[in-house]
Formats: structure tokens, sequence, C-alpha cells
DNA sequence: TTATACTGAACGAGCGTTCAGTCGGCGGGG
DNA sequence: CCCCGCCGACTGAACGCTCGTTCAGTATAA
């Protein structure tokens, strides 16, 4: 569903068009951020991709770092709504866990570009911006913590810091993105059996976990 | 001990200044790096900071993008130098591992801007100085791939797919450097615990987890 | 006629890069 | 011993190019 980013001013009227063509550009944006890079990608190639003139674009945003935003928030609400429905699903707290790493894997499977982009072009962002980039992933990240700390008090985990751990577990996930060129070899579902291995049971056993 | 990069050629001819010059312009280049990424940053900026005119810093590169070679192969040549003395210590592949992940960590943390420079505008690079990058990555899995390797004949580990789970647990570590943001509160050694804890425990700790 | 969406040439700033020129120390001829 | 010329190291103004951004103008539908 397209979602229309109220921090960014528009001279254009229509909400609909503006939401039409907030899309527009985030998929062309991304198109070539994901090959270039932000800052190797001009506002021209965007508005040409995006079937805009230079002009046109600039009616719909005020800056190029709007369209980073606009790349960004697309990314957030993506994962607000896949997440929240991953973790709803299975009540015990090891099945949850389970259910959260792959779904995770999954999206970053399939937006790996967005990743990649979103982890090399953060720094370009201004604070504000940025203080939401980190608000996104605090509820992430506490998302996961909270079933850590189920179980823990039900005794299947022993996490010393759950909030770290969860922290750390989240960052394993982006292995698949980040590490895509050195892993080409493998695919998603052996990936992601050797981190639920490694989240598990650590490196020194393999209870067989795909036992389904 | 200053390395001269051969692959970057010079007008000046003596060997030495040279390799001092490149260590100021390495510093220089990365104190600006490290706050505002390789693109946000002019060879102006870069030059005043190694105490050089913009010409003098021509005669020691022919591109910008030399500067960030400069800096990769500082990063590589420090990690050859301190991983295979980490990696030469206990006998015992659990201690090996041990000592690996902690030396990296540990290695991570004193040049943790080097590292996000690293992550961040590996991007920029020519194909060319990229397969450059991907073999010293390489030749550091294999290390710990062979740890790993060996721990699984001596029954110490249980590791399905050795050279996967190196990569997975080298990248593990650079949540230190990546993730320091949302870090801030925790220090090297919790952080080195907690990836310690799951690499070799997995989240059930010492007991660890039973099939479900 | 007017409001709205759009066009693309033009602008100015900043960038990476170059080069004509300066400086200082060293060596050999007077 | 001095002076001159040379050469290696360095200087920074200038160049050309690309970029993000703007705006006078066009098209269309109401």
């Amino acid at each position: 569903m397209p979602v229309v980013v109220k921090q960014i001013e528009t001279v254009v009227k229509d909400r609909a068009l503006i939401a039409r063509r907030h899309e527009q550009i985030c998929e062309a944006a991304l198109l070539h951020f994901a090959r270039k890079g932000y800052h190797q990608t001009s506002v021209r190639e965007i508005a040409e991709a995006a079937h805009l003139s230079v002009g046109a674009l600039y009616t719909y945003i005020k800056s190029k770092e709007d369209i980073l935003l606009l790349v960004y928030h697309r990314i957030f609400s993506l994962f607000r709504e896949k997440m929240s429905e991953a973790m709803a699903k299975s009540g015990d707290p090891a099945g949850q866990l389970r259910a959260a790493i792959e779904a995770t894997l999954k999206l970053y499977d399939e937006y790996h570009d967005l990743i990649l982009v979103l982890y090399q072009e953060s720094h370009t962002l201004r604070r504000e911006a940025l203080q939401q980039l980190f608000e996104v992933d605090r509820r992430y990240v506490s998302m996961l913590q909270a079933i850590i700390e189920r179980g823990n008090r039900e005794g299947q985990f022993a996490a010393q810091d759950p909030n770290l751990t969860a922290i750390v577990i989240l960052f394993l996930c982006a292995v698949w993105p980040l590490k895509r060129w050195n892993l080409k070899k493998y695919d998603l579902a052996t990936v992601t059996d050797s981190v639920l291995g490694l989240v598990f049971n650590g490196i020194g056993g393999s209870h067989g976990l795909r036992d389904n």
C-alpha cells in the first residue's frame, strides 16, 4: 500500500498522485542506488528511470536527500508489516525466535539491495532522519528481546543480556545481504540453517534443527 | 612498519618519503572518512589534514580513489599481521577459535572507523581493487575454517558447513563496529562475551538446547 | 481564463585534477 | 670559498566538468 511520507513537502496537491509518484521515484532510485550507491547516481538518472523530467521530480521532493528518506520509509513500513505478522505465530519462545529469524532472512533476501543501501548510506542522513532510523531498529530489537526474555523465564534460553543478544542475532541476519558476494555458492535455505544452528546450538552441536 | 603500495604510481622518487607521506595521507583521510564518508570529504580537506598542498598530494597519488586504496591496504597489512599471530597461540581448536574471535573483536574495536569505511565504501572501488579485497577476506575466512574443520574432526565442534560457519562467525564480529551506535551502553568485554557465548553455546546456554 | 502538472535549458557551486611557477639544498666550476 | 645552475619537492590559482537546484515557459483540462 502506498504511503505518503508527510515529512516531505511537495508542490503538487493531489495526494493520490503524490503517493504514486513517490513510489515511482522510490523504485527508480533503488534500482540505481543498489548498483552504484547514493552519491554516484545523479538526480537526472533517477528522474529518467522514474519517467519524469528533472523539474517534475522536484515538485515531489525538496532535495536529493528526500529520495533516500523515501527509500528508507519504504523499508520501514515494509518491515513493520512483515515482521509483526511473523512474530504473532507460534506460542513457544524457541518457535517464535525461529520464525522471527526465518522471516527476517526472507525479508533480507527479497530486499537485499535495499538493506545494502540502508547500511551503506545511513551516514548520509541528517541527524533527525537518523534518529528515526534508530527508532525503527530499536523497535525490532525489542521484539526479539521480548521473545528471548520469555525464553529465559521459561528455562528454554540462558541469555545473559537479552537486549545485547537480540541486537547480535538481528545483526547476524544481515550476513545474507551484506556478504552476498562471498555467499554466492549458498542459497537462502542453507544460510538460514547455518544461522539457526549457530543461534540455537552454537558451534558445538547440531541436533537436526530442520525436522519437519 | 610503513608499506609502499606498489600499485600506486608516484611522481616523487624517494621511497622512504613516499611511505611516510602515504601514512600521513592515510591517517588524514581516515579521520574524515570515518566522520563524513568518502564522497563527502574533498581532496582539499585530506590534503590540509595531511599537512600537504593539493598539488603535493597529487604527486603521491594518481586519483582520489588511490586514497581509498591506501586506506584499504593499511587495513589488510594490519590484519594480516595481528590475526596470524593471534591464531598461532593455543593448540586446542576451541581455544584457537576463542583467541581468533577475541583478536578480531579487539582489532575491530581499535580500528572501528576503518571497518566502517570498509563496509560503507567498498562499492566505490573498481573491479580490480574489489577482487583484492575479496581475496583478503577469503584468506581470513579460510583461517577460521581450518580451525573449525579441525574442531569437527576432533569432535569438539559439529559445524555442518565449516566454510559457511566461518563466514558467519567472522561477520558476527562486525557487530561491534557496525552497530556501535546502539551498543553505546556496552563495552568491548561485554560484547565479546556475548559473541563467544553465542558461538560456543548458542542461546541455550552451557547446557545446550535439546530438541523441541 | 485559470489552476495544475509538467518541461528542460540555465545557473552557480563545488569537485577532482593539472601545471606554471617557487623554494631550498647540493655539487661542481671558477 | 662562493656562486650558479639544477633537480626534486612543493605551491595554489585556474580549469573544466558534473552536480543539485531553479524557473520561465508550455500543455491540458475545467
